[in-house]
RNA sequence: GCUCCCGUAGUGUAGUGGCCAAUCAUGAAGCCCUCUCGAGGCUUCGACGCGGAUUCGAAUUCCGCCGGGAGCACCA
């Protein structure tokens, strides 16, 4: 067996992959939708819906839209339209259509007539603190009850442009006396004078999400739609419009809350540090953004798991990074070259002898990656870690991995050959780097930086994930021309 | 305040009346292995929120309580 397939006795991962719960309805295929609202790129929360609906759309077969719901001209982020779909691409989301709703004003209106031509709806033109009380209070505000030819007539000169911004706006009726004050009658409609980025000044009149949300998942043929609870009011009010239009209505699925600790998450915020240069960009990798992760060496397959692991109930969950990050180790592990990187590195001359080689391979589990050679010669000298070297008293034997066994002689290093035996003895291993390393700097999550030397070989390995042996993986990013290695810290 | 959703180990998760003195992953502790504090192997720790009811039998059904979360925008 071991001469046969020795991989087969390293290798035995544990392939537990857990399936999603199946759906209702879906065994002729689905339609799903992934409904971003393009004021930033995507970060760690909205992977669940990516993902989930992905999922759902692989396994059944069908089609997943993505629908860009920009109708508040104000939230919208130009940029963001390309960054989200660069995000899904990334995660590996295969999404068949994208459109988006600004350009579908004209469907809204011819909707929205309809309703008010079938009195499910009213213009009114109450001040909207007002008619909030009015409701909280299960009252008609004085508007509720005109006739629809007059609804008709004030909406066409809305559409006009005979009114100006907060005059007037278009509501869709629910039933004012529904003892949940959420569901309660909700704008569909009302005026925005910003230019839109994309269609500018060319209308006026928008819809709001929960009307246009209604009628595109109808129109666009959603069988399934997947969201999180936050939307469960949201869902009882679009089907009302269902039901005033006579529409079948989708399976409807909620997952619960997803609170994400010790992340920075707001795209208002980070959109504003940004400006103030606190942050590099929508990458930084402080940031739970996916560009973020990205750049720091998480892999998609460990985000698709961890969703996909957590499944789609309604319970609220907290983000866990420690399970995360243990999907991404288990993923990046067995492609990870293995490079020495000491942190605060103190020169340590080497004495008795004169040639020094160390030959080890990259991968401890897959030989075929090769091996790195450190040769040196004269008057060596390496760099041990302090942590390393406080640990180590005078005249003990330090075993420097791949290279030989050392003795502690005052800030020298004496050689004493390279038998492994002394590990029995209790001599510690240590990672070290010799003169040809390269200064290096870790970004950490947390926004800290550590600094130390990587060896030599880490130049070959840049925009690659690798494990600096003892401290952890990371993804080497570039080298400054003076030869400083930036890396961003993964997991351990 | 009103309405809705939810409640299994530290974190997630399986479980839909008996197979549950509760699954798996992650985590922690320990041992083995390994020239990494990684990987791998083994062992251990750790949970059905509480109280009633139904039943021969409940994590699973019902009621009450407690706890957590969300919504109540001319945001999405």
């Amino acid at each position: 067996m071991e001469t046969l397939a020795p991989e087969l006795l390293i290798k035995q991962k544990k392939e537990i992959i857990k399936d999603l719960p199946a759906l209702e309805n879906a065994e002729n295929g689905v339609v799903m939708r992934l409904a971003p609202n393009p004021s930033g790129p995507l970060h760690i929360g909205h992977t669940r819906m990516a993902i989930l609906n992905d999922e759902y759309v692989k396994r059944y077969g069908g089609k997943l839209i993505v629908r860009m719901e920009d109708t508040n001209p104000p939230t919208v982020l130009p940029e963001a339209y390309k960054m989200i779909l660069e995000d899904l691409d990334w995660l590996g989301v295969k999404y068949h259509e994208v459109v988006n709703q600004s350009e579908r004003f004209d469907i809204y209106y011819e909707y929205a007539e309809k309703i008010l031509a079938a009195g499910h709806g009213y213009m009114c033109s109450c001040e909207s603190e007002a008619w909030r009380k009015l409701k909280d209070e299960k009252k008609e505000c004085p508007h509720r009850s005109t006739a629809p030819e007059v609804n008709l007539e004030l909406w066409k000169k809305l559409l006009a442009g005979g009114f100006k911004v907060h005059e007037i706006s278009m509501v869709v009726k629910t039933d004012i006396n529904h003892p949940n004050p959420a569901v309660r009658d909700f704008v569909a409609m009302r005026m925005v004078e910003e230019p839109h980025p994309l269609t500018g000044t060319k209308y006026k009149v928008y819809p709001l999400y929960n009307f246009s949300v209604a009628i595109d998942d109808h129109l666009m043929g959603m069988t399934h739609v997947l969201r999180g609870k936050d939307h469960l009011n949201n869902t009882i009010r679009q089907i009302y419009v269902y039901d005033y239009m006579g529409w079948p209505k989708p399976v409807f699925i909620h997952y619960g809350w997803v609170s994400i600790e010790d992340t920075v998450l707001s795209t208002r915020q980070i959109k504003a540090a940004i400006g103030e240069g606190q942050y590099t960009g929508w990458d930084d990798v402080r940031l739970g953004t996916v560009s973020a992760l990205a750049r720091r060496g998480i892999a998609p397959g460990a985000i698709r798991q961890y969703w996909n692991d957590v499944g789609a109930k309604a319970v609220d969950i907290r983000f866990s990074w420690e399970n995360l990050y243990a999907m991404n180790r288990d993923i990046i592990d067995n492609d990870a070259v293995r490079l020495f990187f000491v942190r605060d590195p103190h020169a340590r001359p080497i004495t008795g002898i004169e040639k020094l080689h160390s030959s080890a391979p990259l991968h401890p589990e897959r030989p075929e990656l090769g091996k790195r050679e450190v040769n040196m010669e004269g008057d060596i000298e390496v760099w041990l870690t302090s942590e390393d070297l406080e640990m180590a008293k005078p005249g003990s034997i330090l075993r420097l991995k791949d290279l030989g066994n050392f003795e502690i002689q005052g800030t020298e290093l004496k050689y004493i050959g390279n038998d492994l035996d002394v590990l029995k003895k209790g001599a510690k291993i240590v990672h070290w780097v010799g003169p040809d390393s390269f200064d290096t700097e870790v970004l950490m999550p947390d926004g800290s930086r550590i600094t130390g030397l990587a060896e030599k070989t880490t130049m070959y390995y840049l925009g690659k994930v690798v494990q600096f042996e003892r401290f952890g993986f990371v993804k080497l990013d570039s080298a400054s021309t003076n030869g400083r290695i930036i890396a961003y810290f993964a997991n351990k």
